[in-house]
DNA sequence: AGAAGCATGTAATAAGTTACATGATTAA
DNA sequence: TTAATCATGTAACTTATTACATGCTTCT
């Protein structure tokens, strides 16, 4: 059986061969902003996807005392990546640590709060600027539109339209949140 | 030091006092809508926190073999959790199962892609209903309005208005890519 | 000379899920 | 009588993070 970091790094070497170094850094953007994976997780999962028949991996002499090894789907991987992804997802057990400090809010000082939920507006305001600079860069590869979705620009493309509206509507949320505890003196 | 899931815990206990089993039932709903723990996670979690001297137990007689234990928050507690509440949070690395199928999309048959986001998409409505009754009952509670920012309803409140808005938004967007995907036959 | 980036791995720990184990009461 | 709810716990396993370990090349 698959893990979901498995998928995630089959939907990875769909789009570009890469090294596991490479997977490591491709997992902190773009494919960060809803999945991330640290180096440690991705070469024993490698091993494991190799092990399975979903990749294989070409030697090539590497920086370091070892040789590099670049990855890249077999057809078996690729098969089985398409087929996962008309699955229905599991229910996901949702964790958002700034939710808990709002279901909690009310046993803090609320002038506090507010100066907390307003540095994390910023925060999210800057996310918002790269997502919107991302999809523009993607719109400018299609004529100023959305690309097809036979292209990988358009897994890109809808990843982006949702981080961005997921961004706009935290904000409104922080914005409304920190006005309420405002109001409060 | 104390994980999320301790902080999780003495959010629900600062509300009322509860048995593990309690807990554990509380975090499947409402606090599951953003935070979520088994009772086996729970039990030794509770005596941590328990050593740590942020909260306490009374003892009385259980339905099963074992007696049944009443937690309740120490002032301790309460102070590291209200303390907890206005640091600034940790960047989360976000895991969402449907944006890592989106951004593998264009592998997949559009067609059958289209069928299973759409289906998503009524999960989503259901959700946004439950969060939308659940909003009129606490507003209800408060002349039709919000909560004040000291009453523990403050807190449902402002995590059921983020629970709704990104309800609302997830629908919109799962409308978008299944119309996109539908197009393009 | 030192830091940053490329490149591969392992080990220890933390967090979370699933399954095991017991047993009373109540409702269908 | 069988399932559900209340109630407490442990064990095995999976997933993810942090830290350890090595070593070359390129840029400042």
């Amino acid at each position: 059986m698959i893990s979901r970091l498995g998928y995630a790094i089959l939907a990875l070497l769909a789009r570009q061969s890469s090294t596991g170094y490479e997977l490591a850094a491709r997992a902190r953007r773009p494919l960060g902003y809803f999945w991330s994976a640290r180096h440690s997780q991705v070469y024993p999962e490698l091993r494991k996807l190799l092990e399975a028949g979903l990749v294989r991996f070409d030697t090539a002499p590497g920086p370091g005392p070892r040789e590099k090894k670049v990855y890249s789907l077999t057809d078996y991987g690729m098969s089985s990546l398409r087929d996962w992804v008309i699955q229905p997802p599991a229910p996901e057990p949702g964790r958002d640590n700034l939710l808990l400090k709002a279901y909690a809010v009310w046993t803090a000082d609320p002038d506090a709060a507010a100066r907390m939920f307003a540095a994390e507006e910023a925060r999210h305001s800057e996310r918002l600027s790269e997502y919107e600079a991302d999809r523009r860069r993607v719109e400018s590869r299609h004529n100023g539109g959305p690309p097809p979705p036979r292209h990988p620009d358009f897994g890109n493309y809808a990843t982006l339209r949702f981080g961005i509206e997921y961004q706009r509507q935290r904000i409104a949320w922080l914005r409304w949140i920190s006005r309420q505890l405002d109001g409060s003196l």
